[in-house]
DNA sequence: ATTGGTATGTTGACAGTGTCAACACCAAAA
DNA sequence: TTTTGGTGTTGACACTGTCAACATACCAAT
């Protein structure tokens, strides 16, 4: 039997561990996919609202901002690696079937962007690029890293590569001060 | 039934396509496990040939060397999606008990470390850092990305979204010429 | 108060799964 | 020739997602 991952997940634990029967989450689902993407879309929230503590605590610097934001994003995704693999991972086969889990998802775009362009508007970071390319390029490093670690394939600690790969994408954004 | 995913990949499936019995991969393999781990290391050989023949497709220049990695790796992973996540997905409970895919997987890496250190010595990225350390940043944002890309979650076209992000990797890079 | 419907639960089954023990075969080594 | 190791098979085990059929409890309208 497996005991790991996604497949571990299965419905019959969850009804038992819910002192219920294994056929009743079937009120509630329409099918095992659609409780991942109930689930994913949980995930996302907390992700956002991780990002967001990460962002208020640290003040008012725009530069700041922007990377507790990576950092925070780092950091949701290794102490919660399994919330992190049921939202990215192969759990659903197509996730246009859940819209509401696309709308999170691009939410939690939106949060990057708005951190860039509050750099941008302080003349922090390039404005020629628009804002979406500068985040999607953001989100790619962190969401790499993140998944990187999560899967086991780095083995260098997590908050010393977090930091790393903020601090080399600042570059990358045409940062000049700071 | 499932159709689609790691979950998909029944080993009765299998069987039955090499036209053998059930029970036949057990003579071969130790468990599903392990023959997903088997596919992953193919996979990273066949990731590390398209990253070669990318690379060697255009020419001497360093910079665009380094690119065509980064513009390779994705490629690949867009063009053999099943592959790239068996070789990165949740599939192995723990990778540390396949030896010979962390090595293919840290080979890859080297491809990476190579292509950066060329263009350090031809002066064109920044060399206070070592070379494993933007080749890190450097793979975050390519297997980001990827990641992004094959679990649908973007719905930008690969090709565009892959030249800008390697694009701004340059400049994270420090790139001084080009 | 009785009725009816809706939301939620249950049981029991179906086909399909990973895995294993037991057994069969066949080549090469002893 | 016998033995051994590699490879195949069959049949079973416990488990899975899912569904149809049936039960119950509650809430609204008569």
């Amino acid at each position: 039997m497996k005991t790991q991952g996604t497949e571990a997940l299965t419905l019959r634990a969850v009804a038992r561990l819910a002192g219920v029967s294994q056929a009743a989450p079937y009120r509630h689902f329409a099918n095992k996919e659609a409780i991942l993407a109930a689930v994913a879309e949980d995930g996302f929230r907390s992700l956002m609202a991780a990002m967001r503590e990460s962002v208020q605590a640290c003040g008012d610097i725009p530069l700041a901002r922007l990377r507790a934001v990576g950092i925070g994003y780092v950091t949701f995704a290794t102490s919660h690696p399994s919330h992190f693999r049921v939202m990215f991972g192969r759990g659903m086969a197509d996730r246009s079937a859940f819209p509401t889990l696309r709308q999170v998802a691009s939410d939690t775009l939106a949060m990057v962007v708005a951190a860039i362009v509050d750099c941008q508007r302080a003349g922090l970071v390039r404005s020629e690029e628009p804002a979406e390319d500068l985040a999607l390029t953001a989100w790619s490093s962190v969401h790499g890293l993140s998944a990187l670690l999560v899967e086991g394939v780095l083995d260098r600690p997590a908050a010393e590569v977090a930091e790393m790969v903020t601090r080399d994408l600042f570059l990358g954004l045409g940062v000049r001060q700071g």
